[in-house]
DNA sequence: AACGATAGGGCCATAA
DNA sequence: TTATGGCCATATCGTT
């Protein structure tokens, strides 16, 4: 089985698409030629990946090889090198797993993506070779960002076309945050909502149609993903419901198709069932302004970057907010203004009450400013890669939300019996002083289980 | 501040 | 035939 987040037809693929993010290399110089059992395994898993690097987990260490190799000791500043000082062996390239993190941005920032390949059993019980395994892919748009500044988060945007309608969905996988807008076929206003987007990567169906211009990152999905029996499928199977009426797209076939190119992608790469996209927010062209490129740049609402370091930008200069999630709001209500006049007027109320009361807005921040990132820390659950720390992180931060909520009286529609069972369930579980990493033990609270407290 | 051992896989050469 | 020791990227720790 080949993987479908590359193309199966000869290498290179589509040479007349300029904005293809990676150019296949040909096949024979990325296999490696000698025949051992691991260089059979590790061939089998880099010929589905023929345009990513390939991080190789030997015991301790993340291996290049081959091709690979020659690359990342050249991007990672790092020694090429051979397994032993005899001639002619295959090059080699590595660094220590706890380093991981460090190299696999500057992977990205060269343009390149990473495949994360790990031993799936214990070494110990294995007999031959350790089996090994694909465990996560990392591309633009799934690297955890690790600047926080500017509450600018990574956005994916997938974008097909069909019958003359452009379907384009942004799926920001750090919050779970997916929306869907169609449009008739206009490349302008295209243009203008991807731009408004500020996506670190796009999706388009393989052999398609659309061509872009933008300098963004882009990834060819196998055209069967689209189709519409297997678009509907993906929907249903990830959303565990009955028909598509229930999520609103009853006969939404350009829709279903773009939404099922995103969450294909995601389980893809991050080889993980994505659980924490729970809803698709439909988002139509009413009620929103969709501001074009030179229309953000010139009124300098957002920061861009410039040679100089002058920022000016309106966002910077109102930006009080406290929270990584604010930064968000704070931001795409600047780029998505509100054209109605009842929601702008509700909003006006809201920020009057603050305005004219600044030892309320003092305490409101100050309770904000110990709440983290909510969403982000959620859908770590989701893709299963909380820590014992985060988890108390996030129960603080939701009794700091619940205070805020009670001191401002807010009737939002919010269920707060159940966040508060959820921040009971974590204060009984999870220890106060759980540590960074699991192998360190003292997670589990006193009280909860006898057997752990002996 | 500079050095050295160490980490854990698999391959290969050499030895028993 | 099987057992053993050297090798090989870098970060981190412990010792001078």
């Amino acid at each position: 089985m080949y993987s479908t987040l590359y193309s199966k037809s000869p290498i290179p693929r589509n040479t007349e698409n300029p904005l293809l993010y990676e150019k296949n290399p040909s096949y024979d110089i990325l296999l490696l030629m000698k025949d051992t059992p691991l260089i059979r395994q590790y061939n089998e898993i880099k010929k589905q990946y023929p345009d990513k690097i390939v991080l190789f987990r030997m015991g301790d260490f993340y291996e290049t090889f081959g091709e690979d190799a020659k690359i990342t000791s050249k991007i990672l500043n790092i020694t090429l090198t051979k397994r032993n000082k005899n001639e002619d062996q295959t090059p080699l390239a590595g660094f220590p797993y706890h380093a991981l993190d460090q190299y696999v941005p500057k992977i990205i920032e060269s343009g390149k993506c990473a495949v994360i390949v790990d031993q799936l059993e214990d070494p110990a019980q294995a007999k031959g070779i350790v089996r090994r395994g694909v465990t996560k892919i990392i591309t633009p748009g799934t690297l955890e960002a690790t600047d926080e500044q500017s509450g600018k988060s990574r956005k994916i945007v997938s974008i097909v076309e069909k019958k003359g309608r452009y379907g384009i969905c942004v799926v920001d996988i750090y919050t779970g945050m997916l929306q869907v807008i169609e449009i008739t076929k206009n490349q302008s206003e295209l243009r203008n909502i991807i731009v408004s987007y500020e996506p670190s990567e796009i999706l388009l169906e393989e052999e398609g149609s659309i061509r872009l211009s933008e300098n963004i990152p882009v990834q060819l999905i196998d055209k069967s993903i689209s189709k519409k029996d297997k678009s509907e499928d993906i929907l249903l199977n990830h959303f565990k419901v009955h028909s598509l009426h229930s999520l609103g797209l009853d006969n939404e076939p350009v829709k279903i198709s773009t939404i099922a190119l995103s969450l294909h992608y995601i389980k893809e790469t991050q080889q993980i069932d994505p659980q924490h996209i729970k809803k698709v927010q439909i988002v139509d062209q009413k009620g929103r302004m969709i501001l074009d490129e030179s229309t953000i740049r010139s009124l300098e609402l957002i920061p861009h970057l410039t040679v100089t370091n002058s920022d000016n930008s309106l966002y910077s200069i109102i930006n009080e907010t406290e929270t990584s999630m604010g930064a968000r709001l704070l931001r795409s209500w600047l780029l998505n203004p509100l054209t109605e006049k009842k929601p702008i007027l509700e909003r006006q109320k809201r920020v009057d009450v603050y305005y004219k009361d600044y030892e309320r807005t003092l305490e409101t921040k100050k309770i904000l400013s110990t709440v983290n990132d909510i969403d982000r820390l959620a859908s770590k659950i989701g893709l299963s890669r909380i820590t014992p720390k985060e988890f108390i992180a996030l129960k603080d931060s939701i009794e700091a939300s619940l205070q805020i909520i009670e001191n401002e009286k807010l009737e939002e529609s919010l269920d707060k019996e159940s966040l508060k069972e959820i921040v009971d369930k974590i204060s009984k579980t999870i220890s106060k002083e759980a540590p960074h990493l699991i192998s360190e033990g003292n997670i589990i609270a006193d009280n909860y289980n006898q057997e752990v407290d002996e």
